[in-house]
DNA sequence: CAATATGGTTGACACTGTCAACGTAATAGA
DNA sequence: TCTATTACGTTGACAGTGTCAACCATATTG
């Protein structure tokens, strides 16, 4: 406790990461949650992208997803496409409005990376992110194999 | 995006540490959330530990402290006392059901940074902590001093 | 074809986080 | 001292995050 542990380290540096992500959204008027913006940039970036996969790739309950991706959509950010491969999911893609407004928050997430790292090297960055996912991964596999 | 960003390492992992707590504490049984986790850490390991301080420690708003605390309070896990230096504060402590909660909490906490750090070494668990701590810092001071 | 599994939707709910307003107590300045 | 300001804690209101269960429609499998 006195010395900062692992688990305080880790929430205060991402309650940093999304207080300062959110105030500077805020500030440039662009009225977009966190998890939207998330959501918008898979659909940006992501081939073939649909709820489901968008699921997966933030590991969130699809619930969630559906009500994100309605926002955006209700926002004209994005657009449904019927999937010819199968009728029961929706292909996703980005209206130019909602280009738009992902090269803007691209900006400003950028400028928040920026300050973030700005006395940390380029290894040191990749460093944190290896041994991030490293932990992520050690926390998924479910099973222990041997109960 | 493709190769796993900083900020989407960052957002993963904690939301993956998040929910391996919270998954753990609820098998164990122990219904706490994970705000109430924290604060009834800081009121075990804090001294002359007031509501105000800890939401500094967890930079999180007063009134959310104040409702996770009447929860501790009502749950029997700590006391509020009177504060002889300050009639508007009061001084928090743990009864011994609290203690007794942190102490199995603690385990469980334990074994989930143990598990999520499992083929790491200790150097690099630091090294990872620095960083965050780091980025943190950098998040936090407001003002670029000269706008 | 029947059984099952999957993509997406909806309802309900718990948890997290912040803002504004308030009462009370401390404190600084005139 | 009296007053203005500041600080601690509480409350109400609300936005955002996250999950679970039930459901419909479509795919897939046997």
């Amino acid at each position: 406790m006195q010395r900062p542990s692992l688990s305080h380290a880790l929430q205060q540096v991402a309650h940093a990461y999304r207080g300062h992500m959110a105030q500077t959204i805020r500030e440039a008027d662009l009225p977009l949650p966190g998890t939207h913006v998330r959501a918008l940039k898979a659909v940006c970036y992501m081939e073939g992208c649909t709820a489901q996969r968008i699921a997966q790739r933030m590991r969130r309950d699809k619930a969630q997803i559906t009500r994100v991706l309605n926002d955006l959509l209700e926002s004209g950010l994005i657009l449904k496409a019927c999937n010819p491969a199968d009728k029961r999911s929706q292909l996703l893609h980005a209206t130019p409005a909602g280009e738009a407004m992902m090269l803007r928050i691209q900006t400003l997430e950028q400028q928040t990376l920026a300050r973030m790292t700005r006395d940390l090297n380029q290894e040191e960055v990749e460093h944190f992110i290896r041994i991030a996912w490293h932990m992520t991964q050690n926390l998924e596999g479910e099973l222990p194999p041997d109960n």
